[in-house]
DNA sequence: TAGATTGTTAATCGATTAACAATC
DNA sequence: TAGATTGTTAATCGATTAACAATC
């Protein structure tokens, strides 16, 4: 809906709505900006302007409706008819990550991985059949997939890529440490883990 | 060195350091910044800020000297002595890690891993020897441990950054999902896929 | 020299925080 | 009401980009 948000609200924004879903459990039905703030160690204006963004408005002084701003949340962050993504690569990492996902957001799923190990085509890893890379495109098409995960070794990452774009995908999340180019049409997030050890590694010098 | 980099320079100077590695390999020995910018996809003016920044300058306008650049990138980056690291929560994303990180960092080490599975204590997993989490503080201690990475399932994560600052850790990253609460001197980067998953298909839309 | 490249200051952009009026 | 909480504007902070003089 309307313009974007700021990238760093859209983070908090998903982070925020897991923290109510827990508390959703717990029983809990009303929230204050600052106890939300307090589960995530930020402060409660930031909580209140990210929550502005989003234009969900509390009347009454006595916290967030917590059902309520789970379904605002999802209201902007999710696509109304949710949206099917591809991980290639079914290494450990690949596979933690589809473990990860298996049915646990309803608008976020994996429907297919991607390998070149003939032992693993046609297995199913965490509820998700794997194919040759080769079928990607066809299968890209048939399931309508719109995001790509890469978590192939670094040789093949450059290539992954390429294909996911040659074939429509439309945002990438890159696992590998190898930068990507990608076209402006095509989002891209990279999370690379030997950059967060080193900087981890740097600050705590 | 003196006073803390940014935190988006740290980064691209990690990032840096490998294309630049990858560069000696095909025999390149200089490089121009808007070479190294074209590889990540920045501008020429950010990466000559970064370098700036960690006060290497090249008198000769024929580019900056590969290996020099990155021995000092290592001076700004590395400990002199090498840092030790834990990881905890062997899953499939905790193994996925150590193998990655599997004698490749010179400076940054995996030097033991910690699980509750009786499976898996006393095995060696890509060269990590596994230990039970109750031996954390004894085994820390012995191999002089300053980092810990944080992969066991959710239900553990607050309990084990509890134990790793308890047993005097400096610095945790964090691949849970779930908002960890650390002391000032402890310092803390989150990565969490869920949220960048998330983040991407917001952007798409 | 002229063109390409660099280092650095100033300007801009984006994100966080401070301040505060409005409301229950 | 008085105290707590909220929404929002203005100020600050941090990071990126524009502009440009200096140099090979």
């Amino acid at each position: 809906m309307e313009g974007k948000l700021p990238e760093k609200t859209v983070e908090r924004l998903s982070e925020y709505r897991r923290s109510l879903l827990n508390c959703l459990l717990e029983g809990k039905t009303y929230i204050f900006s600052h106890e939300l703030a307090r589960l995530h160690n930020i402060t409660a204006v930031q909580v209140r302007r990210d929550i502005m963004f989003i234009g969900y408005s509390n009347a009454q002084r006595k916290g967030y409706e917590i059902k309520e701003m789970i379904n605002v949340i999802g209201k902007v962050l999710d696509s109304n008819d949710g949206i099917n993504v591809a991980i290639v690569g079914i290494g450990n990492l690949g596979r933690a990550i589809t473990s990860y996902f298996s049915g646990k957001r309803s608008k976020l799923n994996i429907v297919a991985a991607f390998d070149n190990d003939p032992d693993k085509i046609d297995t199913i890893i965490a509820g998700v059949p794997c194919f040759h890379i080769s079928q990607l495109g066809q299968i890209v098409k048939e399931k309508n997939i719109s995001i790509g995960i890469i978590t192939v070794p670094s040789d093949y990452a450059v290539d992954t890529a390429k294909s996911l774009i040659s074939v429509g995908i439309k945002g990438i999340l890159n696992f590998t440490s190898v930068p990507l180019n990608v076209p402006e049409s095509v989002y891209l997030e990279n999370s690379d883990m030997i950059t967060l050890l080193e900087k981890v590694a740097y600050f705590v010098k």
